[in-house]
DNA sequence: ATGCATGAGTA
DNA sequence: ACTCATGCATA
């Protein structure tokens, strides 16, 4: 039962408790990145309404995808920028975009129901936050080419074309937005170019006979940036916030390009050391329990400290798991594929705002 | 491909 | 205590 899964860890918690990582307990690893991006928060505005029981996607939009759709935006919700964080990394190589700000909203494409960020300014690019790229000159490309003598089928390939560059332009007139953008790479995306990259990636990718995991890794030895197989194939399957997806666009198209380029040079190929961190052990939640979560978060996504803790403590869970369930899935719902769009929902969505928590329990 | 977890940055 | 970006460990 259910049990069984909360006690791992803590049981285990006596041996392994605090300080027995001794040895590497850095976990902030050292290279970790330097920068993070500017992450800011979007959104706040949840508000008002309804609050985010529904999707917001599907729920205002109904038509269709969330990302194209259209949504127009929120007028304030810029991310914000912090004018001076992080920023000093590097300088900038990539974009450069010309602060245009306005108003925008295309009602057209750009969607983002993320939240977002409908600025098409804001947000990574323009802020100045460039991305950090560095391009180190030894390296060739290829972070990724250790396959061990597998050496990429010839793919063939036609060459891509990838980059659709297709503008979309959108906008024009409605508005009075006019707003000149015209890069055809870099710059913000719309949901809909994202969403054929993405598509476009995976596709090459396989071609060239890379896995997920061999794109994260030649990341860090092209840029610096390692990743995840976990990061990549969350990409390909858009299944990333609108902004996260931005970031890393620019990054995997370099490598894309790079990859089909050249196809097999050798190259120092890094590894990095894992380190050992100490990890909870995963705890796995029952397929009966998660349905009572899931209850519970349709009615109340936000519960207070007080319910989760009476949640956890009806369910047999620690009060951290639970709550780290909500997190998680209240970041699901964030993701661009949104999470179940063939489910339910029914009217539920009604609430909940006057104060902060739901009642209940 | 995903579930649960960690951590930095914020509010 | 939350949001976000990420990833280890798993299914």
């Amino acid at each position: 039962m259910a049990t069984a899964a909360s006690n791992p860890y803590s049981i285990l918690s006596s041996s392994s408790l605090v300080h027995a990582d001794s040895a590497g307990m850095q976990q902030g690893s050292p290279f970790r990145n330097p920068q993070k991006l500017l992450q800011s928060d979007y959104l706040q505005g949840v508000p008002s309404n309804g609050h985010p029981l529904g999707h917001h996607w599907v729920t205002s939009l109904s038509d269709g995808t969330p990302w194209s759709t259209t949504l127009a935006t929120s007028p304030l919700d810029q991310q914000d920028v912090k004018p001076g964080r992080e920023d000093l990394q590097l300088g900038a190589i990539i974009h450069h975009r010309s602060p245009h700000v306005s108003h925008h909203s295309p009602h057209t494409n750009h969607p983002n129901a993320w939240g977002a960020s409908p600025a098409h300014n804001s947000s990574i690019t323009s802020s100045g936050q460039p991305i950090n790229v560095y391009s180190q000159p030894g390296f060739t490309v290829s972070g990724m080419l250790d396959h061990g003598g597998l050496t990429p089928p010839p793919a063939s390939a036609t060459t891509q074309s990838l980059h659709p560059v297709l503008r979309d332009t959108a906008d024009h007139g409605d508005i009075g937005s006019h707003h000149c953008q015209d890069h055809s790479d870099e710059e913000t995306p719309t949901s809909d170019e994202l969403e054929q990259f993405a598509k476009q990636f995976k596709q090459r990718r396989i071609k060239l006979g890379f896995t997920q995991a061999d794109v994260g890794l030649a990341l860090g030895t092209l840029y610096g940036n390692v990743f995840s197989q976990t990061t990549i194939c969350r990409f390909e399957a858009l299944q990333l916030s609108f902004k996260n997806m931005c970031k890393l666009k620019p990054l995997l198209n370099k490598w894309l390009e790079e990859a089909d380029s050249s196809t097999g040079s050798p190259t120092s190929i890094d590894k990095i050391a894992a380190q050992g961190r100490k990890r909870k052990k995963r705890t796995s939640i029952e397929v009966s329990v998660k349905g009572v979560l899931e209850t519970h978060f349709l009615k109340c996504p936000k519960p207070a400290a007080q319910e989760i803790s009476s949640l956890a403590d009806s369910l047999q869970l620690e009060k951290e798991v639970v709550r780290v369930w909500f997190c998680n899935r209240r970041q699901k719902e964030k993701r661009m594929t949104p999470p179940g769009d063939q489910q339910q929902h029914e009217v539920y969505s009604h609430n909940v705002k006057t104060d902060t928590s739901c009642h209940d329990l």
